[in-house]
RNA sequence: GGCAUCUUGGCCGAGUGGUUAGGCAGAGGUCUGCAAAACCUUGUACAGCGGUUCGAAUCCGCUAGAUGCCUCCA
């Protein structure tokens, strides 16, 4: 028996503005597709952001037994800087700016993104295609666009005739927009411009003679537009229609908005059931952006080697401080924020680990079971995970509660209270037991517990100056002690 | 300028037409040689102005602000 058959997914879907239960194309399993980062520069803090929501998604899925199939995708042949004739392709800008080849540059930024997204504990997608490697994909697409007609070519390039498209369907039906209204909102252009309409969009640019990325095609050496690739890679991998979409907000328009206009006149069908966005991150309540430099990237954050926060942070309690604001919220990143969420995370790890030594009791005092669906109501309704965290923390208090012989469970739901702490925290929020690592070296571990001893045998002795000295200093190192009823334990921070 | 979303207690951040979110910080207490940790108790918030309703912070309208997209920045 699988958990999905008992846990009833609601996702907010951007398409229709509300929850919708979930159900997937074919029971039991998944297609899920997330726009994934352009590798001409570091990865975007706020990009790590869509993506940790969008893994704790996956995770969550995965978990109830569902076959997912995640495919994110790498843009490495870059996007249009712009839709007019000298546009040029972002990666041969930069490649140019640094006199390295253009893959070099993809290949050096890869390698980063993927060392970023190992050191927050991301799990790896199922298929992660890259854009020059679906080329021939989108020429395909390009092809049958043309022969049903939406799109024209002009002068080797080829463009989505959105004015076409929308006497049949509706353009702007994602990003609740209408044509009229973009239509008369458009500002004048400047350049030239081969489309028949500013609306219009690039599926194919004709590459100019300095434009080192480029490949054939029938309308001549070129390279494709910017919305191609996810609606080549998303349909030969998940098929023409399929689950879950994701991205971030920013996406909707007109990137997910030309997906669907791309796979309707393609496919003739709508690509996605639902249609998933992630929020904007903030820095101190204002937008992230390089040009203002209020900015910071992810190993500036995890080094606390910036001007904006007054110490490092470790990924789990980044991916903590995500977990606690729903993903469909603005998350403001700040100084305090991050401490508040740290003591909190630290809490609850200590709690878990707390749990190994407890012992069961001939009763429980507290209703495991219920407390366990109330975890998964939470993450059922559109992966509420601020709620999910508040549970865990009431596990938590009556994890310290039991210590303290003020509550009791039974060995049965000891067990039971453990796993189900364990999935959600590791498994489904993908934290890392920081406290567990550490203490995991047994030669310190030893060495500390000899300390507490000494402290011990100098506090019968009424040496307070010796058994403070041990406290403190071991303090100053970050290990703390902690007395109880049953003898001290510690915390390394 | 247009469209969209949002605006919650000291801070962060959920949620609902009438019942406790949670975390951090603060206050009091228990424990302790003193502390720390832990536990217990404690705060009655929902931008402003109107309207619908027996009742709205939750629905509707207007105003203000923030954010996103429309324009290179995720």
């Amino acid at each position: 028996m699988q958990l999905y058959k008992d846990q009833q997914i609601h996702v907010f879907n951007s398409l229709s503005g509300q929850k919708e239960r979930f159900q997937p194309i074919v029971e039991g399993h998944v297609g899920m597709y997330v726009c994934g980062p352009t590798v001409y520069s570091n990865v975007h803090l706020g990009n790590v952001r869509t993506f940790m929501s969008f893994d704790m998604i996956f995770r969550y899925l995965k978990h109830l037994g569902f076959k997912v199939r995640y495919v994110r995708n790498i843009t490495d042949a870059g996007h249009l800087e712009n839709d007019a004739d000298e546009g040029e392709d972002k990666i041969t800008k930069k490649a140019r700016l640094e006199k390295i080849e253009p893959m070099e540059v993809v290949q050096r930024y890869t390698v980063d993104f993927h060392n970023v997204l190992d050191i927050f504990n991301f799990l790896p997608p199922s298929i992660e295609p890259t854009a020059t490697g679906h080329i021939i994909e989108q020429i395909e697409l390009v092809k049958s666009i043309m022969d049903n007609g939406f799109a024209y070519e002009v002068n080797g390039s080829v463009y989505f005739d959105v004015h076409k498209f929308n006497e049949t369907e509706h353009y702007g039906k994602l990003s609740k927009r209408n044509l009229e209204d973009l239509v008369h909102n458009t500002r004048a252009l400047d350049g030239q411009s081969d489309k028949k309409n500013p609306q219009d969009f690039a599926l194919w640019k004709r590459a100019e003679a300095q434009h080192i990325m480029r490949w054939p095609s029938p309308w001549g050496d070129g390279f494709p537009g910017w919305h191609l690739e996810c609606t080549a890679m998303s349909t030969k991998y998940l098929g023409d229609k399929f689950d879950i979409h994701g991205g971030g907000m920013d996406l909707k328009f007109p990137h997910h908005e030309c997906e669907i206009a791309q796979n309707e006149a393609a496919k003739g069908c709508s690509p996605v059931n639902y249609w998933m966005h992630a929020n904007m991150l903030q820095l101190n309540g204002q937008r992230m952006s390089k040009t203002t430099g209020n900015t910071v990237n992810p190993h500036e954050l995890l080094s606390g080697d910036n001007k904006f926060f007054s110490k490092a942070y470790s990924p789990s309690v980044i991916r903590f401080f995500n977990a606690q604001s729903s993903y469909r919220s603005v998350l403001d990143l700040t100084d305090n924020g991050l401490q508040a969420s740290e003591k909190g995370f630290h809490r609850l790890m200590d709690a878990i680990n707390l749990l190994e030594e407890l012992k069961g009791d001939s009763s429980s005092t507290f209703n495991v079971q219920e407390w366990k669906q109330k975890c998964y109501d939470a993450m059922n309704d559109d992966f509420n995970t601020p709620i999910l965290i508040a549970h865990l923390f009431e596990a938590a208090k009556l994890i310290n509660q039991i210590k303290d012989n003020k509550a009791s469970l039974t060995s049965e739901d000891l067990g039971l209270l453990k796993q189900t702490l364990h999935d959600f925290s590791f498994d489904v929020l993908g934290l890392m037991n920081i406290t567990e690592m550490n203490t995991g070296a047994d030669k310190l571990s030893g060495a500390i517990e000899l300390l507490i001893e000494l402290r011990q045998q100098a506090r019968l002795n009424k040496d307070f100056a010796m058994s403070d000295k041990i406290r403190d200093e071991l303090a100053a190192v970050g290990i703390q002690l902690k007395d109880g009823k049953d003898g001290t334990t510690f915390t390394i921070n």
